[in-house]
DNA sequence: AAAGCCTATGTTGCATGCATCAGGGGCGTC
DNA sequence: GACGCCCCTGATGCATGCAACATAGGCTTT
């Protein structure tokens, strides 16, 4: 059930080297904005610079740092209305999804978003944010991959990454209310799968995120700078 | 009104290699499932097989091509199903980028729309098919740029590449009777943007996606291998 | 003749070296 | 003291060379 995507390695990448980076840089490693030289990853993963920067570059396409010309490489930080923008699609994306997922009406998945679903309420009930912000990020991955659309799942996993999904759960989770209410949306959704009704189900998974994306986008920890 | 879009380098893209090269694999110049060596590349842009391999990395993180390690670079031919996985998610993009141009209900845009419209129902009466299929291309960008984001602009960009869009609209202004019923979809689409009917917007626009993608998908060059 | 091994070859994967250039700091000038 | 110029440093961008390996084809063996 953990994340088992993307388990085939990519061509030469010298034992996932492109996922090591992609964590540090994902992990807040390193302050963003601040530059990652080459030379200092090449020694890290003990490999020499050219397989390192092939993997930057794979970053810099993936939106996850930007590698100035001669200058070096630097770890993207999303403005405010990239964060805006990314929420537009993963709305637009969970509600395809749910979509997919209901109109195929699999039992196995169905399942297991049950079993979520009740831990969800558990780790409600004892206020247990960190556990609720991991069975958050099943339940939407369950999902995602529950539309059995693997192009679908290949965006997601992009747009996922340049969300920094975790911070901003978190952010989300920390809003009194916010996390009954989260809740309540995700037995809407899980809902409208289980009776197979694929608008039903895309309609409630776009206003849950919608709902959570405004949170997110709110108060704690303002960090207006963008 | 041009693909002025990405006109920033990437970074040490010797003048665009990248783009050059997806043009390359793009074009069909190579039969898909052929070999494309690096040295070849490498010669034919008179640049050493480093920055090739950088941009043949990026253009299978594109799923354009598939590297086999040690054995070489193949330029990827989607399967039926990935196909229909793209226009699911071609269908919810759009209809998204439709919903947001609605929104913002700008006139520059509109004015564009407008004159397209007028001239793919020039194109429909004459029957000339290839200036019909540059305008809805062109029509669909334009909308998709429309919306504003930036983000979705950049998944759209991806999957197209991987529709590899030029003949399967081919395909399906070839059908009899559906250049005309694009023409009408079209101007539904539009005719909810003037209203500034975001919900409209977003409907008669996924409408036409699936119509003409149904279309795509059927007779006209069966291809049924996949 | 069929099956299996083995070598030959073409290609990739990566390490290394050098040219190039952006930015910073020091110096001189006004 | 402020401004501007110039060199210096550090990093990147790329070419090149070599080792490793997957595949094909022939050869041997049964």
């Amino acid at each position: 059930m953990q994340d088992d995507l993307e388990v085939v390695r990519e061509a030469g990448d010298r034992d996932g080297l492109l996922d090591r980076i992609r964590r540090l840089v994902l992990g807040g490693d390193f302050p963003p904005g601040a530059v990652v030289p080459e030379a200092f990853l090449a020694q890290e993963f003990d490999v020499s610079r050219t397989p390192i920067r092939e993997a930057l570059k794979q970053l810099q396409h993936e939106g996850l740092v930007e590698i100035r010309p001669k200058v070096g490489t630097f770890v993207r930080e999303p403005t405010r209305r990239e964060i805006i923008e990314l929420f537009q699609l993963k709305e637009s994306l969970e509600g395809l999804a749910a979509s997919l997922l209901a109109r195929r009406g699999d039992v196995q998945e169905l399942s297991v978003l049950r079993r979520n679903l009740e831990e969800s309420e558990m780790a409600s009930l004892t206020h247990d944010t960190d556990a609720y912000a991991r069975l958050v990020h099943e339940f939407h991955w369950t999902i995602v991959r529950g539309s059995d659309n693997r192009k679908l799942v290949e965006h997601y996993e992009r747009l996922m990454n340049q969300l920094a999904y975790q911070r901003l759960v978190l952010r989300t989770v920390e809003h009194p209310g916010r996390l009954e209410a989260s809740t309540r949306e995700h037995r809407a959704v899980l809902d409208m799968i289980e009776h197979k009704d694929p608008f039903g189900a895309e309609s409630a998974m776009r206003n849950h995120v919608h709902a959570s994306s405004r949170e997110a986008l709110t108060d704690p920890a303002p960090d207006r700078r963008n």
